[in-house]
DNA sequence: ATGAAAGCGCTAACAT
DNA sequence: ATGTTAGCGCTTTCAT
């Protein structure tokens, strides 16, 4: 970097005071004098000088930085989550530093090491439910964690979640109100607490009206994913049954672009042949032919709202006790479901 | 920060040596006896001690840290892009600090002023076209410079670009093969490269055919989208004038789904009312009814290309010199694009 | 080969 | 109110 910068002291020389007189300026410190305030702020303005924020962080021990820990940029919901971390931490003056976990415990726990290294302020995360240590460790070195989308049991962190399970017993029943009996819940093989809440809403909603859990939940294993395969194909199976399900609900975005794929693949129509509701709500889904119902969650809110937590706690310190806010999904009726073929 | 975290000064002692050779084994600097390594390395571990990275930053003026400047994070061609940069980063030790710039001037020169401060080794921009001045200085301060999807002209920095002419003539050119003659191009009313040479390749396929351009270029103004409001009503009014274009090249892929969106309130069929290309392709594309033709960029690809520039300079200093890698748009014909409705 | 000491650029406790 | 001085935790000369 920079070798022949403006420093601190070159400042206190040009205003003939000293690097505390100018540090206290530059810090709005009370209790310096007028006529000497004014002449550092010109030897500032003139000499272009700007503080060296790795040599500030080393001494206060703040590096106005704050951790963004999520699984997938690339996925929607957490690149609109992202981009309300983005926008607020900027605001307030901060720089937010991404990590994507890829749903990877490794990685998550490499990521955590760099973050306690570079000594960042705080950090919003979508926890991958490993690394549980290594998170403590974080919260005792003093680097405040704000949670979101996710939590991890027993963490001494805030979280902005969101009721997955009512948004998965809505939609459920929903298809249930349009006279579906045989539906499908698909999901992914991770033991995540977000999937599992979607998965109890879809029991509690079959449950209530009796109808055939069993079968009817189907796990595409995340490796798939991870390996860049079809995970369409494990799908298309499932519809290509002898006793194919007419109802369908998805976890999240991901399984609802690989059923899309399916059923376009199969060529069956929606909601005829099937109906379905995905977890999160994409640009295109009313665009899609037919629209695409979905449950809808405040992404880029969420994120903000992660942020303003966070950069509160780090300013004014953790006045509050943890906080759990919940955000409601909102159940986007659409096209894409309703009532089965009568037969 | 943490108060209470190991010291390299508490290694040493432990080991019954000094910082320095604490710092030498640690570096790996070579000429450490075999044992006092063998005893400092045991220390390392048995203390769990870590390096502090700022305390080691403010002395070698390198951070591991690369800054990615972009538009905005939600768009799926910089999202791809993030995600090759921090996976490649990733993967040789470096942290990603993330800047979006909204395409507002003023947002990138806080940015690039915050880079400044926290002395970031390099970063990975598409520069707004705006704040040249800062950029070079930046360059002056020793921060490496890799630009991706746009160049500044006259910044000495390697760029990772993309053929947009290339990408809209061949585009243009298809839609001409299919017979259409009143063909439109829709983009945004700023001055940014990339747009005006997409611009360029629809403009020299018409020019080739002997078609009118002149009315055909419809500029959507920019500030609609900061603001919010619906671009697609803009390009409804547009198609529904008296002589409605009957092919559509698209600037990018926010626009192209502003035109979708336009075409289906309008009711219009594609490809036999209009045929579309839009530039970028995105996920749902394949899905759309009919599925829509587009220009692909391999933004993941030149995410990663990019952080593999940047680093390699930091790693091995800037030996070449500034690299244009230019990579090649890929149209992807569907069912979006067809011959137009004979009258 | 190793350790002492200076220095990176800032803040803050302390003395005046 | 202001300046002096001692850190912050590391790297890196410079002696030995």
């Amino acid at each position: 970097m920079d070798s022949n910068r403006i420093t601190i002291e070159e400042v206190a020389i040009k205003a003939g005071t000293s690097k505390s007189t100018v540090s206290r300026v530059l810090n709005g410190s009370a209790g310096v004098r007028e006529d000497l305030a004014i002449s550092v702020k010109k030897a500032v303005e003139e000499l272009g000088y700007r503080p060296n924020q790795v040599a500030r962080s080393l001494s206060t021990r703040v590096t106005f930085t704050i951790g963004l820990m999520i699984n997938d940029i690339f996925n929607p919901f957490y690149s609109a989550v992202a981009k309300g971390v983005e926008d607020y931490a900027f605001s307030k003056g901060y720089s937010v530093v991404l990590f994507n976990t890829d749903e990877n415990e490794d990685r998550e726990l490499v990521a955590l090491k760099t973050i306690l290294d570079k000594a960042v302020d705080g950090i919003i995360v979508a926890p991958t439910g490993a690394n549980k240590a290594a998170f403590h460790k974080l919260l005792l070195a003093g680097v405040e964690i704000i949670q979101v989308d996710r939590r991890l049991p027993n963490l001494d962190a805030s979280a902005i979640l969101i009721e997955n399970e009512a948004g998965t017993l809505e939609a459920t029943k929903h298809l249930i109100g349009l006279g579906h009996q045989n539906i499908a819940f698909i999901t992914f093989d991770l033991a995540l607490p977000t999937l599992l809440e979607r998965e109890q809403g879809y029991c509690k909603a079959m449950a209530a009206a009796n109808l055939e859990i069993k079968n009817h939940i189907f796990k595409i294993p995340f490796n798939i994913v991870a390996k860049q395969l079809d995970t369409s194909l494990k799908i298309a199976h499932l519809l290509n049954n002898a006793n194919p399900p007419t109802g369908l609900v998805t976890v999240n975005n991901r399984i609802g672009l690989a059923v899309l794929r399916a059923i376009r693949d199969l060529g069956l129509k929606m909601p005829d042949d099937v109906s379905v509701v995905v977890f999160d709500d994409l640009e295109f889904f009313p665009l899609h032919t037919p629209s695409i119902s979905a449950i809808a969650q405040p992404a880029y809110t969420m994120g903000r709202k992660a942020a303003e937590l966070l950069i509160t706690q780090l300013t004014k310190g953790k006045t509050e006790p943890n906080q759990t806010i919940m955000y409601r999904p909102h159940l986007l009726v659409r096209q894409s479901s309703g009532p089965p073929r009568s037969r």
